[in-house]
DNA sequence: CTGCCCCTGTAA
DNA sequence: TTACAGGGGCAG
């Protein structure tokens, strides 16, 4: 479900219908989804507290609550946010946070692997420094994106999946950028060539900012899925079929763990 | 660095 | 029944 562009719209549509409202209660059905305090704890904490604004840093939903709080919503691979009345609810909801008109925040989290987290002020710009550069913003430059290759022998792909260096970037969107800039997922990061770094960076933020306008225009209604592949994707699961550029059979091979999806004769 | 784990759902 | 799934934390 997930990365930077349906996360990006998960908090946009979030702001547009919470904010401004107070948490009347939470709830929650499994203990394992509030880190590192139990339910109980965490849902006396969001009690009564009015939500400011919504706001993403790399993966994370970020709710800017009155009292310095901030809840910090990590989606994992599956969950959802949407606000929507209590009829409608999920049988997959984990969580949902009552409002004071009536409606739900509810927390859709089929997988189980979501997370949440009640963060002071401190903690959120801890957690601030610790992450990575986000990718759409200026200081995001070819030359930062080269300082930081050089001194990583990671391969391409996951040196882009590691979430201190760059944030945002997921399995589909980093097979993306590397195939549009015609690198090698395999390459280490401390081999590319400027011309290469440069024509990465400018596929990783031309994809996103294309990824984040579909994404929050197709994220409108409450409850609907959060689809990447229907957006521009080029090579992600395309494994056998033909590359959009050289007709080149799309081949797959692991990298730490994860599916990687390239074109070996136009990326090398 | 890779491998395993957290979980459930879906498809081959 | 097995493999795999858009994430990430941790162990070895």
């Amino acid at each position: 479900v997930p990365e930077l562009p349906e996360v990006e719209a998960v908090c946009r549509r979030l702001h547009e219908w919470a904010a401004g409202r107070t948490i009347v209660a939470a709830r929650f059905t499994r203990p394992q989804t509030t880190r590192p305090t139990s339910p109980r704890t965490f849902a006396r904490r969001l009690a009564g507290r009015q939500i400011d604004r919504v706001h993403r840093r790399a993966k994370n939903v970020l709710l800017a609550l009155t009292g310095d709080l901030t809840l910090r919503i990590h989606l994992r691979m599956t969950g959802n946010l949407w606000v929507d009345d209590p009829a409608n609810r999920p049988s997959t909801a984990r969580a949902w946070f009552t409002l004071d008109d009536g409606r739900e925040i509810v927390f859709d989290d089929p997988r189980l692997l979501g997370r949440m987290e009640i963060l002071d002020a401190g903690r959120a710009s801890a957690l601030d420094q610790e992450l990575g550069l986000e990718p759409l913003s200026d200081a995001f430059t070819p030359a930062w994106l080269a300082e930081r290759a050089q001194r990583s022998r990671k391969p391409a792909k996951v040196f882009l999946l590691d979430q201190s260096i760059v944030v945002g970037l997921g399995n589909i969107w980093a097979a993306e950028a590397l195939f549009a800039a015609r690198v090698a997922p395999a390459a280490p990061a401390n081999s590319l060539k400027p011309r290469q770094i440069r024509h990465l960076h400018a596929a990783i933020q031309e994809i996103l900012a294309r990824a984040v306008k579909s994404a929050y225009e197709q994220y409108r209604a409450p409850g609907q899925t959060l689809e990447s592949e229907g957006y521009g994707v080029a090579v992600y699961n395309r494994e056998g079929l033909p590359c959009l550029r050289c007709r080149t059979a799309i081949a797959r091979v692991a990298q730490a763990g994860r599916s990687t999806y390239f074109c070996p004769r136009c990326q090398r």
